[in-house]
DNA sequence: CAAATACGTTGATGTTGATCAATTCGCAAG
DNA sequence: CTTGCGAATTGATCAACATCAACGTATTTG
């Protein structure tokens, strides 16, 4: 079963973003599916880079392993968000990207969209949007790293997954997480066990319902409310 | 005194990497020059964005101001190293961009170069390099934030400069911090206390020469060395 | 030059989150 | 159903870094 990107549920989430149909059927030429089951990695640290993926359907997680052997995890993403742009500034890639659920990708040749991108113009513009997105991206998760205490890291972390749920038309307020304490953790500069109290105190206050990896946000103005909250 | 891209001494280490002569032409024709004094602000958080900036010469933080108030240091460039390119995603500049020393910069206007880009393809090419290394660079910093313990941070910040400072033909063993301790806690998630006491520790293990803001590298495999020292 | 101010260092104490450890829960395989 | 194992929870203790505070040293300004 193949969904051109004109009939993609997520084109206006994706990279064809404001395109017209001509120009949409050139970026279908381009697309080959692949899909991944959970746990299977896209691509890994150290692979020479060529393609860059979106993601049709799933979750994903990045992560790099450190020198000391640590597995430290860069990002989770998800449907209509781009995954492998680390790859372009040394021609590997930097990171691995592993399915945390099965999940299907659009692979797009990077130089095949180099050269697409170069004729089509809002191509080019939601290309580079996109590379821009997650420049700021990283840059807010610097800001939690640099300046968060772990409660607030993970109140952040919550109302983000909350938010990028909502716009693609699930369930803000009630969801699976597909990571574990661990990964989540990983990702907020944190351990297993604080993530794990901080959800239980949550849970304890009524902010939130924990069941496992099933979320529901009860009060997400109580959620807020802590992230504002300047303790120093 | 207008010294063009042709002639300037970080064509390649700049955005005219690979160019030759005919389109480093057209490259200049788009640049403005723009001098900063020291403390001076090259563009805002919330500013409109129309142009991405080249440094030519000086010293440069990008901050941002947390909803407490709080400055966030996201980032220190130097010669040859671009800024601006956060303000893609939405138009607007995200950070704020400070000279620490009396400065100079390249303006591209934004629109310029994308039409430029679509016709040169190196220069297409190298302004997607150089988005992806921000992507990566923020990605090391978040490592750096999320796994790595203060004075593992501190020697990782010292070899990053020192490398740096080498790659522009300066001393990678002696120079001058253009930034306050308090910039240099705010950019590693520390406070300045912590940097100054890192400082003071590394001095008296031989490791570097501290005299205020100048800085000698008197043991850089000591420094490395305390990267790769896991200590749990 | 004097005074003011920003920046930096150092010490004493406190708090947050890491670490270590025991137990429970949930799911998959036999 | 039982066993086994990864994941999660919870408690007790500890270490790293923050905080508070005092003092010293540059740099700027009138």
């Amino acid at each position: 079963m193949r969904v051109a990107c004109s009939e993609c549920n997520l084109r206006e989430l994706c990279l064809a973003v404001g395109l017209d149909d001509e120009d949409l059927y050139k970026l279908d030429d381009m697309v080959t599916k692949r899909k991944l089951k959970r746990g299977q990695q896209l691509y890994r640290a150290g692979d020479s880079f060529d393609a860059i993926y979106a993601i049709r359907t799933g979750f994903f997680k990045t992560d790099i392993l450190t020198e000391e052997g640590l597995e430290q995890v860069t990002g989770f993403q998800m449907a209509g968000e781009i995954l492998g742009m680390d790859g372009i500034s040394t021609d590997r890639h930097v990171c691995n990207a592993t399915a945390l659920e099965d999940s299907e990708v659009c692979l797009m040749p990077y130089d095949q969209l180099e050269e697409l991108s170069r004729h089509i113009k809002s191509l080019q513009q939601q290309f580079h949007k996109f590379m821009s997105r997650e420049i700021v991206r990283d840059q807010s998760l610097m800001i939690l790293l640099g300046s968060m205490r772990a409660e607030e890291r993970i109140a952040a972390f919550l109302l983000n997954l909350s938010q990028r749920m909502r716009v693609r038309g699930y369930s803000a307020s009630e969801f699976h997480l597909r990571m574990t304490r661990e990964e989540i953790g990983s990702y907020l500069g944190l351990k297993l066990e604080t993530v794990s109290r901080a959800f239980s105190k949550f849970h304890d206050e009524g902010l939130i319902g924990v069941q496992q990896k099933y979320i529901r946000i009860l009060n997400a103005d109580g959620l807020k409310a802590l992230l504002n909250h300047t303790p120093s």
